[in-house]
DNA sequence: CCATGTGAATGTTTTCACAGCT
DNA sequence: AGCTGTGAAAACATTCACATGG
């Protein structure tokens, strides 16, 4: 998933400078995608080596990156890691889910309910239940009324007005092109505040909206680029 | 999709200077990374509006980037516009399309036939059939035999084999994390060039391999970090 | 005029390298 | 001795701004 757009941070912390006075610290986007990679790889270590203390070099050995950017990256949000013993691997762990509000669940609402809205519903894998799916929408009258795992798919007509009853702020959108920003527009008519975006075309949105596009084809069409010659 | 490790450009287009010495230019895998959504949206505006020539700006526009960005990228590779004009959107279409080899067809090797890999193979959306999936593998006995649109499900034990033989360059890699490293390590036995991965790990993989990851857990992860407090 | 293509400037991200603490 | 946290440097990416040419 490549944003082409890099979404900006926003509600930018506050911390306050050794002389007292209070600024600014703009902690970059590309920071922030990397902290759940941190999380989950801190998580894996923990699973199978039981390891208590990670330093920056061994999480960085297993991720592929260098143990400077995991110390840079986690210096923007205070000081975690012991000088000569590394980090507690597990206070590591709440430490980045407490900075990505990770610690709760968040309700999601998801928008197609095709091929791929069905894969996205039924996978297990938004793991620690963080994310429930909450609300689905399909534009297809046979699909309404279905139901799946006690949630009933509703129209798409219904979306800005069910979510804001709701108070969801998380939408998956899953829907083809062509209605891609139709159905954005409803979202943030219904007061959305971030979008997992599936469809392949740039979403207009104001920037206080987060949008992360997921684009498995963009990233195929990509490495082509890199195959050898020859064949 | 986020890669962490970013591959870099091998491979580099070899080009004249005006002094007539020949110099590498390594062109930056961030620009190779947008050239697919530069091709997509001109289809787009070629569809939607009929027009035949796009400036750089109208480019831009479409995709939420700033005109002196498209211009750049595109300058990596010649000259395409014409001064006053813009370019023509048809033949920049072509011509980026040949820059990411994307004038031919790619044969892809999927392992995982789990509820993901059965919905990128039903998926039907590597759309102007670059993409074709050749074979199929799992682990899992009952799905060994199996067929979907003519190929037979094979066993993951003959990957490494099996796709050195078809010669395929390109695999989708589908299965849980746990499974995904000795996935990747029998792709690259048999010769893979490309790896496309689902699993929410990193690949341990020689430079010559490209990888991407497609991670929209993460992405949803990431997200959080912006929402609004005060509920 | 209009819009490309590109040096130069600016902004961002990563890495280096080491003082300082355990 | 080992590893963090961080100034300073380097590398990288984007934008500015304009000469140039249709």
């Amino acid at each position: 998933m490549q944003t082409i757009r890099p979404p900006r941070a926003r509600d930018a912390q506050s911390r306050i400078s050794p002389a007292g006075s209070v600024y600014e610290a703009e902690i970059p986007d590309v920071v922030i995608r990397r902290l759940p990679i941190y999380v989950r790889t801190l998580q894996l270590l923990i699973d199978q080596t039981g390891s208590e203390s990670v330093s920056s070099d061994q999480l960085a050995e297993a991720i592929g990156v260098s143990g400077a950017q995991i110390r840079r990256d986690l210096s923007y949000f205070g000081r975690f890691g012991k000088q000569g013993k590394g980090y507690d691997a597990r206070r590591l762990v709440e430490e980045i889910n407490r900075i990505l509000r990770l610690d709760q669940t968040w309700e999601v609402a998801l928008v197609g309910f095709g091929n791929l809205g069905r894969a996205i519903a039924q996978y297990g894998g938004f793991v620690p239940s963080t994310f429930r799916i909450a609300c689905i929408f399909d534009r297809n009258e046979d699909r309404i009324g279905e139901s799946v795992d006690g949630i009933v798919i509703q129209s798409d007509v219904d979306i800005a007005e069910s979510i804001r009853q709701l108070g969801v702020k998380i939408g998956i959108i899953a829907v083809p092109q062509a209605s891609a920003q139709i159905v954005a527009d409803a979202l943030m008519e219904g007061g959305i505040e971030a979008i997992l975006n599936y469809a392949p075309c740039h979403l207009r949105t104001p920037n206080s909206v987060t949008v992360r596009d997921v684009d498995p084809v963009g990233a195929m069409q990509s490495m082509t680029y890199y195959l050898s010659t020859g064949d």
